[in-house]
DNA sequence: TGTACATCAGTGAACGCGCGTTCACTGATGTAC
DNA sequence: TGTACATCAGTGAACGCGCGTTCACTGATGTAC
């Protein structure tokens, strides 16, 4: 058997990183094969022996977030998935909504960058995308939990304040319209994670 | 002078009306002149004789929506633009994050369509796009307004939430999950209407 | 230990299709007389 | 009023390019002996 197990493997996730980052930056339709092939420093033809079609990658490529540079971004924004406390979802929200993360269009979160192509992408597509989005609310929602019987539905709206804060901000880059919704979701935010049980007890 | 004046103006208006929903249902890439020219009752070649090319297009299309489609929704959803009370902001955001307009591909709010498609248009575009997120933040604050110093904040981030709730609920077409965020994002956009004085206060 | 072999990851040329755009034309319609 | 004319909205064939995918091949590497 030429060539180690795992060097087929290594390939592979050189691959789908070069697509992570040209996709978070591009979108899925702008980025051609030969460009993430490029980036990994490999050549066209090769692409096939690892990916069934365009497709797979995409799927791939959103998926390999979460354990990949996402997990990065959470150990940056000192959260710990295996240690949630009440803290948590404050640091959460304080990373998601920050103009570091507005500014990082490699290292981004892909619910911001690509919703409208996963949205129109086969089932496997959203299926990973899928993944991402019940990690983020899983994890505000057992930082909430504690103190509070409405804690689901804070933690589905403060992942849908976080998402379309950002992905808004996204729509008119460097603008200050941008930043403003940046800020004041982020504002938001913050006062729903420190104060959500005073908050969910209205209505 | 052949043909009307107004002639070539309603034949435009038939193709931007005819984009509008194609790119709305598809994504802009997705969609071709001759799909738009078709529904249009029109062949191909006749496109640039009305647009410089594609882009404009998508300009156009989505500047139409404010006057257009949009205006028709808020009929619809008992807003009006002339005469807003402090009642506008629920009426506004209870219509935005129903069933029925996640239900409406044809019909939907650009901002949930197509936000990561504008993200990498032109500036002609972004500022089209811009149009829509200003009324509604402007229509929001405006009823806001009275009784909150913070209404422009609460205003933003009652935008950031209508919008990302739907967005992320698309990615996930027909699933319980979609239906759960978009569910959370109406319970909780409704609790900030009707009480963000309370709720701004803290912190 | 050294060598022949088999495997298959990677190469790069080619294919074929789709789509944005161009262009020579056609024919419907308003205007001049 | 009727007719010739000029305009230009609309037609449809063609162009040219890009990109996803295929395919015959090459050569690096692990294994058998």
């Amino acid at each position: 058997m030429p060539y180690s197990a795992a060097h087929k493997e290594q390939t592979r996730l050189r691959i789908v990183e070069a697509a992570r980052i040209l996709f978070n930056r591009h979108g899925f339709q702008n980025v051609t094969i030969d460009m993430v092939m490029d980036k990994a420093d490999l050549t066209r033809g090769g692409f096939y022996n690892h990916f069934k079609n365009k497709e797979a990658l995409f799927s791939a490529a959103v998926s390999s977030f979460l354990m990949g540079r996402g997990a990065q971004w959470r150990a940056d924004a000192g959260v710990d998935p295996s240690n949630i406390n009440s803290e948590t979802a404050f640091q959460m929200i304080d990373a998601y909504l920050s103009t570091k993360h507005l500014g990082d269009l490699d290292g981004q979160c892909p619910m911001i960058a690509l919703p409208s192509d996963v949205a129109r992408a086969s089932p496997d597509v959203q299926a990973s995308f899928q993944q991402l989005l019940i990690a983020m609310v899983s994890l505000l929602e057992r930082s909430i939990a504690a103190g509070d019987q409405n804690g689901r539905q804070e933690a589905l709206s403060l992942t849908a304040l976080c998402v379309g804060g950002m992905v808004l901000a996204r729509t008119l880059p460097g603008s200050e319209l941008a930043e403003e919704i940046r800020a004041a979701a982020h504002t938001t935010a913050a006062q729903m994670t420190r104060h959500q049980s005073g908050a969910s007890r209205s209505v």
